[in-house]
DNA sequence: CGTCGAGTTGACATAATTCAAGTAAGGTGG
DNA sequence: CCACCTTACTTGAATTATGTCAACTCGACG
């Protein structure tokens, strides 16, 4: 099964056609080795991408030279798909890791519309989500001090690591350099050292380098304000399969 | 015609169907005063909105208590399609000046998705670009000074407000208080209120309380880092019109 | 005439950046 | 095995951007 389809049937059963569907989009995969790009601003945004394993980033670069990272995308996230709706990508698209990732063209898309409305309006609650979550780290990153932002960095990237693979307790492999984590919360590099050995000094988290470990889960969260928008999705509006055109209903 | 087909009709030929579904969106108008809350954040997110004049902004509250908004809709615009993807309202919608609003239910998307899926990939689009719009912001507000991220805000009512009145030069009335804005802006409606003198006093805008003029676009422009994306969408990829379904092809 | 909301300005405090020096770990070639 | 890189990270001191608090102006309104 598609990495997507593994995700999202632990919260949908999908149609066998809806998980053929994304089982094609992972058809084409590729390796790219940390810090190599996958996608270039201004490039003809052509395809979008399935992450399958190791970590994405997608960034700006600034006028003055600073670099804001817009997004870290997890395996089993859709990369680029904001820049489908444009003639090119908007952003960078850079491998924090070294990745395997799957492309596939814009117009899978454009069958997706016509043949699987009800996938098609999955993908759409998704990008809504992602909106709203885009949303809470612009308040996040417009209201808060900096050691806020960064313990934001790190709930995001427990509470999403947990969707990814339920094994997850509060411990995981920071994948980030303290440059990139500073350009992901808005701040400068050395600024993110200072804070970041100050949410181990003050026990919220604890760090050897490689992993990073959360100690006060609580105490990050308030500390944030961070909201796991994810327990809130509403797929209670979904179109029903429609029959003239749905293969049989697939289990799980 | 309504006022989202109106906007569409200047890019793409609308169907008579689709015309008339986004018309049957509008249906339900109602009247809001300036400073009212048309939504709260934590109530159930069952209706969407059509905005049809005046202005709206969403925005959270953060537990320190400063507020962020996150976007300021003008009409025309689909204000909290965003939260429909969940139980509950993510945001506070609030009316910067009186306005009219017409509000749908969420079943409208499903029957979009089921019947309409040319339209319904007008609106993923749409989506995507507004996600790639709120990724400038926050590129902005995480990379950029107060001034530049005053002039961000600028530019973008200045840039939307002529997709919505083709007639809009280069001033506009500006409905927000110095404190709106630094609540936009990430920053305190003092500073805002400083920086905005500067915008004026190096020449950049001009402002009498009530409406500003943009003096020097292309000033503002390499000042901010503001792009216009807009002028970069891609509709070519849609679904065509399918045939047993569709009504006849509208004109305009 | 008094009050209110919005805006401005000055003085001071704090948060974050900048510049610079230094440590530590991993890789490479001799 | 060691000397010598490079890269990531840390720490201190000085500087700048922004926030905070308080006083004041101004126009709208009853």
């Amino acid at each position: 099964m598609s990495l997507i389809a593994e995700r999202l049937s632990r919260r949908l059963p999908l149609t066998s056609r809806e998980a053929d569907f994304l089982l094609r989009l992972e058809s084409a995969t590729c390796i790219v080795r940390r810090h190599q790009l996958i996608g270039r601003e201004g490039e003809p945004a052509s395809f979008g991408y399935v992450l399958q394993s190791g970590w994405v980033a997608t960034y700006t670069d600034l006028p003055d030279g600073s670099r804001q990272m817009r997004r870290v995308h997890l395996p089993g996230d859709i990369v680029a798909m904001p820049s489908l709706a444009l003639h090119q990508y908007a952003e960078n698209i850079f491998a924090l890791t070294d990745v395997a990732v799957a492309r596939f063209p814009k117009r899978a898309m454009k069958e997706m519309f016509e043949e699987l409305p009800r996938l098609a309006t999955i993908m759409f609650i998704i990008s809504q989500m992602e909106r709203i979550t885009l949303g809470d780290r612009l308040s996040c990153i417009g209201g808060m001090q900096s050691e806020a932002r960064l313990a934001f960095l790190i709930l995001d990237l427990l509470y999403r690591l947990r969707l990814v693979d339920p094994s997850v307790m509060s411990s995981f492999a920071m994948h980030l350099t303290r440059e990139e984590m500073a350009n992901f919360a808005g701040m400068t590099p050395v600024h993110a050292s200072r804070k970041w050995s100050q949410l181990q000094r003050s026990g919220l988290i604890a760090s050897d380098g490689e992993r990073v470990t959360v100690l006060d889960e609580e105490g990050l969260l308030a500390l944030s304000g961070y909201i796991n928008r994810a327990a809130d999705i509403d797929f209670s509006w979904l179109p029903a399969v429609s029959d003239s055109r749905a293969g049989e209903q697939g289990a799980v």
